[in-house]
DNA sequence: CACAGTATGTAGCCGTGGCTACATACTGTG
DNA sequence: CACAGTATGTAGCCACGGCTACATACTGTG
């Protein structure tokens, strides 16, 4: 076991540096099913026409009573509309979050892919990895796949 | 509906594929704070000596009592060993897991850097992006890694 | 047009991960 | 050695995101 270059075998962040980053981590957690959300709506506007709760249940892999919670949820947040039995739709908000949503994600898959990761595993990590990557982290994706490309 | 390459403007995964992909993002995010917490033990006994429930609270961000909370689950779970006011402790598998998680970390930290991500933002996302980085995409990092040294 | 079948919605349960408030144990100092 | 101060633990609350079971609305076909 040689120690690597660059990292010190035993060094600490400062506790409450710490404790931000765990924190912003959490919140960033917390918002990732909304987008998730967000995002398959406006897919399955675009492809099917339209989006009922059966089909995001069944795309997520949860029961429809899950998913309807979810879109209420949504509903109070404002990023969605939905009339009983007539669909869900997105609102301003939601269609513009769901296309930054979108956008991150191709960044990161292409990024992913890029880096050598294999095609399946780069689009099943993408799915959890896109949450956590902060405007910064993007902008470098971006700026790497620009200098390569 | 033709494959493209790439991206196509309007393509969705197939249902099961993408239901098994949300599967597996919500069971990895499940795993992450038990992750943390071992972690941020291994850290806390190889520089200070002991893992107390309050500095971990404060490492963490949380209340001391949501930290004993979850110290109880991870003591069922057989990955530490706690008796009252004696500090927390890893068992074997409990140390194995640290030793990972501390690996991928670095790992993917370094990746980051490596992208051009600046320091606080790589160290900030990389707390949340770890837990996302499946076997397969952490082994192309380390050959990205390794390939441009 | 009735009715079976499907989609939608509602109710109620569970575990998790937060929190505050309170109670108990420990510890170090006057 | 007492006691103030801190750490630890316990209880009880909340919101979220799962689930099943049941009730209601819609729809297309015989």
């Amino acid at each position: 076991m040689a120690s690597p270059p660059s990292h010190a075998p035993l060094e600490m962040p400062a506790e409450p540096t710490q404790a931000r980053r765990f924190g912003k981590a959490r919140s960033a957690q917390h918002s990732a099913l909304g987008e998730d959300y967000v995002e398959l709506i406006s897919d399955l506007l675009a492809t099917g026409g339209e989006a009922r709760p059966t089909d995001i249940a069944r795309r997520l892999g949860v029961s429809h009573a899950t998913a309807i919670k979810t879109i209420a949820r949504l509903k109070r947040e404002g990023l969605v509309v939905a009339r009983p039995y007539r669909g869900v739709f997105l609102t301003e908000p939601g269609e513009r979050l769901a296309e930054r949503v979108r956008r991150r994600h191709r960044v990161v898959v292409d990024l992913l892919l890029a880096i050598g990761v294999p095609a399946e595993a780069a689009e099943q990590d993408a799915e959890g990895i896109e949450h956590h990557v902060s405007d910064a982290t993007l902008a470098a994706f971006g700026r790497f796949l620009r200098a390569i490309s």
